[in-house]
This record gives structure tokens, sequence and C-alpha cells, in this order.
DNA sequence: GTTAGCACTCTCTCTTGTTGAGTGCTAACA
DNA sequence: TGTTAGCACTCAACAAGAGAGAGTGCTAAC
């Protein structure tokens, strides 16, 4: 059988309906709108059904789009407008002047898409083998110590005050963050595993307790932009959407999105650049299945370098989410910056 | 009438009992405990009643702890015991090797007390008033950017990435964070206000277009942290506990806390250094007189500097939570790093 | 002072009936 | 052949009512 024009209309009325009210549509709320009896349209209805797009919650309810459905809604139906004047003013605002660091601004970005969907949202880092070392630096900040500080390639900033076992001058300080970057700058942050550390202790053999204190905190620092991060926001929406608006659905979503591993797998299994669409059983994830997740790429140096994604309710606001999701990584990728490579020298670049 | 021997014990086993179950006690149940008959023990609940230690949730319930009898349970009736081993161990290891950012360390800290309390938890920034500019510097990244640090006197230490707006040396941007040091340094932030932003602006006649961005970057950076922050975890707990296990009121009590200032309200009102505990009514806000709330003040350089608070039903674990907030503001106040005065010279310090 | 007994109260749960929105099917109509 | 009116049927949701069970207060006896 063949989507006729008038399947068409009806099966996009329904689904359109459907996303707004989240009750199952009967024949009678769509006749009325186009001037046939709801008799005809039961008929359309059960014929719609059977060729799968359109499912009875039991036997005498109205009916509701299946994944197939949305499927077709997003493939063929679905008209993506631009956001509203007031919405992309609003996140060029919150983009406007703040800090350029990643996390800050995946953090920002989570809870941007967040409040502006009504959605959960999700946003997370690089992966660590894309992630290289900029920069290692020493500075003096009083008597008692001295504050590390490790650059990476994507703006990611680590710092952590050292103690100082003995007095040390500007110039001395100055020395040592010139050996560490000789050793640390290049190099991938999950490639540094313990033996270059201990290689590098080896080399300073002078001061030698300042030097394992410094390295062990340089350690530290790889390790924790090691562990991949996720930032979520918006979790208490879902108790906004009456599908999920119950005490135990609500639970179980909570300590879900608290696995980290599984929001990866979420948002990272195949990434082709851009928006991508997973309707309930297209998740990667088992336990995602009864949800769509809008997910899109980020760029540093035009590689990629992590997702963001939008978890919702299957009857999402598939437009607006796609134009949102799609404005505010152009605005987060903007504002990452884009190191050099740390080869030296004035490379011109851009 | 006063409280007699037995009175005491038959409060202390239905407060007790009331902790754990969240259910009403009734007469039988504290009978089976001391070889009474629940006749006996029913006058003894009706002195307690009229006294204003119990209440009836309806006339056939059993009793309920009265705001008054927590009072007195928390101040005369509890024993506070040590954390347990396990537990002591799981926030040494938690505060072990961590950065000295108190940023960091408040999120850490929060989230330390909900997931051993299973309550709410919130860390709350230090006053303004009370943050002083430590030390400003430029480090040179690569053909584009230079990094931008502030540190503060808590070891708030914020960076941000400066587009150049041509080539500039190694030791000419020492000169330039030699004269914003000579600015900024010893400023409390809460003190830096437009005037003195252009007043060094005016400064700077050379170079107006990079030190205007310098100059907007620091006071970015000092807005940000002129910001006080709200650290909040374990939201979720809330459904976990029996009385506030629906809808309505969990999103209520999640719109409550996302409001920051009621939350500064709520931690700070009076804050005697120790723990504090507010017991329903005796919340400073309104909306969290059905609730108890337990704050200790964290210090740094000796002064007191911001608080933490578990907040969670009245029926909360008094002991344990008490000696859990006792332990982590320790480890708290023990890492925060005490900068020197920013006087200059080698000045010895501790 | 303690306790057994009893009438009473209130919540909670389970059952039952009713209503209303929706369906599928059939037969008649244009 | 497509459309429609009519009708029997289904199911969820709600309300009302009946017990059961846990608890109380009070009284009288020990």
């Amino acid at each position: 059988m063949l989507l006729g024009d008038r399947k068409l209309a009806i099966l996009r009325t329904i689904i359109d309906d459907y996303i707004v009210t989240a009750e199952p549509i009967g024949s009678r709320t769509i006749a009325k709108k186009y001037e046939l009896s709801s008799a005809t349209i039961r008929n359309e209805m059960a014929d719609l059904e059977e060729m799968g797009y359109l499912r009875q919650v039991h036997t005498s309810s109205g009916r509701v789009p299946s994944d197939k459905a949305y499927r077709f809604y997003v493939d063929k139906l679905m008209q993506v407008n631009a956001l509203s004047g007031n919405e992309a003013a609003y996140i060029k605002d919150v983009y406007e002047k703040k800090s350029t660091q990643l996390e800050e601004l995946l953090m920002l970005t989570a809870k941007t898409l967040s409040d502006i969907s009504n959605y959960t949202a999700i946003a997370v880092g690089p992966k660590i083998d894309t992630v290289v070392v900029r920069s290692v630096r020493l500075i003096p900040i009083d008597a008692n110590y001295v504050l590390l500080i490790v650059v990476t390639d994507s703006g990611i900033v680590r710092d952590m005050m050292i103690r100082k076992p003995f007095d040390m001058d500007e110039s001395y300080l100055d020395k040592v963050s010139e050996k560490l970057n000789f050793y640390f700058r290049g190099r991938p942050v999950g490639g540094i595993g313990d033996d270059v550390f201990d290689q590098v202790k080896d080399g300073f053999l002078r001061d030698k307790v300042f030097f394992n204190s410094l390295v062990d905190a340089i350690s530290e620092t790889v390790e924790s932009s090691n562990t991949r991060k996720v930032y979520t926001e918006g979790l208490n929406n879902i108790l906004d959407i009456p599908e999920y608006s119950d005490i135990i659905k609500a639970k179980e979503f909570f300590s879900l999105m608290k696995k980290k591993q599984l929001m990866f797998d979420l948002v990272d299994s195949d990434m082709p650049q851009g928006v991508n669409i997973h309707i309930g059983d297209e998740n990667p994830i088992e336990e995602m299945k009864s949800f769509s997740v809008v997910t899109a790429t980020y760029c540093v140096n035009k590689k990629i370098y992590g997702s963001v994604g939008i978890i919702g309710p299957k009857r999402m606001n598939y437009p607006k989410v796609i134009s949102l999701i799609d404005n505010v990584v152009d605005e987060l990728t903007q504002h990452l910056v884009a190191l050099g490579d740390g080869s030296g020298g004035y490379d011109e670049e851009e």
C-alpha cells in the first residue's frame, strides 16, 4: 500500500498533535480538521497502523505514532526553521565574553541546550588521544607556594598549588618551567605513562623532593584531563514530561544518566559530523530505547573533538531541537580557541 | 509535668524509630520493647503529647515527634559517634591529591557530603568582600594567544585566553604583568568598580587595544569571582525520602534549591563557627521550615570563608550527619591553601 | 500505678459500577 | 468504489462503598 496524500496529511497531523499533547489521537479529532467523517479517518488510521506507522495503546484507545513514523517525520515531513530571534540572541549572549576554557564552555553548552529545549542535555569532552600538552609553567605566588599551570591544545588549563621546600627565585622557576616543557610539550595526554614520569624524575637529580612533587602534580593533572568528563544539565526536566513523570521512572532515568560510560556510548558510537538523530530503538544503548537522542559533534582545529546531545521523549520537538543544537554547536566551535601545534615559532595559521 | 526517666526512654525510642521508618509509632511497638502494656504506654504518650513532644497525624494514628522533640533529641538525647572507619577513610581518600582550587574543593565537598549522608548537600563560596586579588600574570602560549591568570588569596585561579593583536616577546609580557599587578594586587575583589578599571585603562596609553581587552578580561574574571557560587549535590536523594517522594513536592524542592539567594540565606544567616543545626521552624527561610538543615563554616587563614550544609527531613540521622559534616569541613579547611598577604617578601607565616 | 476490654476513628485497599472516549464492522448511500 | 451513519463493543478512569487493620481514649478492675 502507498502513502497517498491524505494518509500523509493525517499522519503528519497525528504526529504534530501527539508531540504537543502526549495523548493518543482519536479519529474525531482528525475528522474535525479535514471535513470528513470519523469513520473515514478510522479506515485510514487502520491502514496506517497496518503499514506500521501507528500503534494503539489498547484496543479502544486512539492512535500513537510508532518509531517508524517518527523516522519518517524526521526524514520527510518536518520542516526545520531557524531558531526564534529571541533564542538566537540569548545563545549569542551566553557565549559572549565567556572564558575560553573547554570545560566551562561545555558546562555552559549543556546548560543552554537544556534551558532552551526543556529536555535533558549532555556534553562530553574530547577523547583523550586527541589532547596534546601545549605548555607547562611555574608561577611564583608567595613565600610558600608556586602555581603549576598545564595548558593543552584545546584550551584546557589545569592548575595546582605546590608547596616550595626551599626559597627559589623567579629565574630559577623559569629554568624549571623550560625543562618541564622540554619533556612534556607536544605529548598527547593519553600517551604519558608512568614510565615517562619516572624518566623525567630521573632527569632531575638535584632538588629531588621538589621535582618529585612537581612531576606528581603534573601526573595528577594529566590524569584528570585523562578522564573524560560528562556534563549533564536539565535532568529534572524529565519530571515535566508526562510519560516519565512518575517517581520510579524518574529515578531510573537519573541513575541511568549517572553512568558515564553509557553516556559516552550514547553520543559517541558513530559520529559523522553534523546533527544525528536516534529515535527509540535506533539508539546504540539498550537503556535509551524509549528515548530519542539528538547529538552533534564539535570541533577544534577542524578535528572532531567531542559531542553534545539532547535527550528527550520520542515525541520530542525535533525541528526546534535540531536547529537549537546546530546553532549552539556552531557557537561553541567558534569560541573554542584553536591553539597552535606548539612546534614553536610564530607560524601563521587560521 | 517533668520528663521522668521512663518518658525520656519512650521519647528516645519513638524518635529513633521514626528516624528509621518514617512511620508513626504506635503504643504496641513501644510496649513490646519495655515489658509494659500498650495502655500504659498510651498514657505516657498522651502526656508527652500534652508536653509538646509528640503529635498525631490523625486521631487514630500513632505518634510522630514534634520539632521540639527533635531539638530536645539533638541537645540532650543523641550521642554523636565518630564516623565509621570506612567512611572516614573514604573522605580522606577523596581529598588526597586533589587540586587546591577552592571551587573544585567545594564541588567535591558537596558531593562527598551528599554521597555519604544520602541527603542533599550544598557548599557556598566565600563572601566577596573577603576575597583579595593575589597575583595577575600573562603567559605566552602561541603565535596568537596569551593566557591571563588571576590568583586570589583563597586559591581561586581564573584563566582566560587573550588574542594578541601583535607580536610580543616574553619580557614584554612580564613587564605588562608587573604593571597589572601593581594595579590589582591586594585589592579586595568586591571593591574593584568600573572606575578602577577605567583608571587602569587610562594608565596604558600605548597599545590601547590590547590593554583594553586585557583589562576587560580581568574585569570579567573578577566579575565571575564576584558572583558567589552555590554547589549543590544529591538533589535526587530527595526522591528516596518517603515524605518527599512525590512528583509535586520533588519539583517544588528542585526549584527551591535553584534559588541561589535563598541558599545563601539558608546557610549564612548567622554563622557561629562550628556545626549548626536548624530544625524545621528554626530555619531562617520560610521555604525550608519542613526540613532540617545542618551547616558548618570553613576557614581560610583562620577567617570564616563560607559554609556547607546538609538538607534533609526533620527526622534526619543527626548523629551521623553531624560527625560527617564535622569531619569533612575539617578536611576541607586543611586542604584550602592559605596564601600569604601579598605584601611581598618572604615573610614567615603559617 | 498498671492493665484488660471495649467502642470508636481513620487510613488503606479492594471491589464494583458508571461514564466517556474510542474502536471495528456492517450496511446503506452517492 | 469511496464515504458515512449506526451500533455493539472495549477499555481506562473515576467514584462510591465495604472491610480490614492499626491505632486511639476511656473506664473499670486489679
